[in-house]
DNA sequence: TTCAATGCAAAAAATTTGCATCCCA
DNA sequence: TGGGATGCAAATTTTTTGCATTGAA
């Protein structure tokens, strides 16, 4: 998701000084990484698109795992292999997933679905049913990509 | 998630012999832990669960590789630590998952919140405008349980 | 009886940690 | 310049593979 990438890099500085942090060249190189890319990737594919001058894998772990701490990035899980990372939906817009089954490719799927009523009566029934406070949600669509339906 | 867990105990060892696959000791055990959970598993778990006769941890490994590979088993992955497992819907129901992003715990929301209508035409929609061919779709609500709310 | 499945050991992959050095604020 | 960040090596954790043996059908 690129949409307010622009975002995300202009923001972040300020986001992470506040707490203390440094935007050194790893973070800033793994940032645009994240902001570049139309899904959720691993961190083996964030290290292999930075080329030459890339970090070490450890370097882009304690990168995400930071991100992710403070709510920058988000976890979005795929079917199969390691973890994969996005940034927020602050940055991205609100957004879902399409999964495919075949090869286990993962597309962004812009806008929500989900009708707002639908959500908001969601959301006041989990809290006064089991007091659970609904903060944000993901659709997952799980089915073949046109390569694999093939 | 157990409400159907009788019928893939019965149903299951036609899905296997018709394969050529055996229903052994570790394999009932293992789906006797999947049917009584009332959310998603990792193959840890699955072991820790199962006490004394319990099988080796590279067998559950195999065993749930078998399972999602002819699609009776669903990963269906946590934001943190290992995969996890559950009954594939054909068995569960059609339910969603509410996940608390302090502790990563995962719990299970019975039925569907997603209109039909909504569904059929977003279906619709995919197939045409991206020739995605959607199969099935999860919903996951992220938020704080009770606890971590506290 | 036969061929798939298991257990054990060991390999491979993914992720985290320790520590000396480096460099951003 | 000081304290957070990096890189390298090594430790952990998670998952897969090889192979001799076992056991379900």
């Amino acid at each position: 998701m690129h949409r307010n990438a622009t975002s995300a890099r202009t923001t972040l500085p300020h986001l992470l000084a506040r707490r203390g942090l440094r935007l050194t060249g790893p973070r800033r190189a793994v940032l645009e990484v994240l902001a570049e890319s139309p899904a959720p990737v691993t961190v083996a594919e964030i290290q292999e698109r930075l080329g030459s001058k890339r970090p070490n894998i450890v370097s882009v772990y304690r990168t995400v795992n930071l991100l992710v701490r403070i709510n920058l990035l988000r976890q979005t899980d795929s079917p199969r292999g390691s973890r994969r990372y996005e940034l927020s939906e602050q940055f991205t817009g609100h957004h879902h997933h399409l999964i495919c089954q075949g090869c286990g490719r993962i597309e962004d799927l812009e806008g929500c679905v989900l009708p707002d009523a639908t959500l908001a009566q969601l959301t006041r029934h989990l809290d006064r049913a089991r007091n659970f406070k609904v903060i944000e949600h993901e659709l997952r669509l799980f089915g073949l990509c046109p390569r694999c339906a093939a």
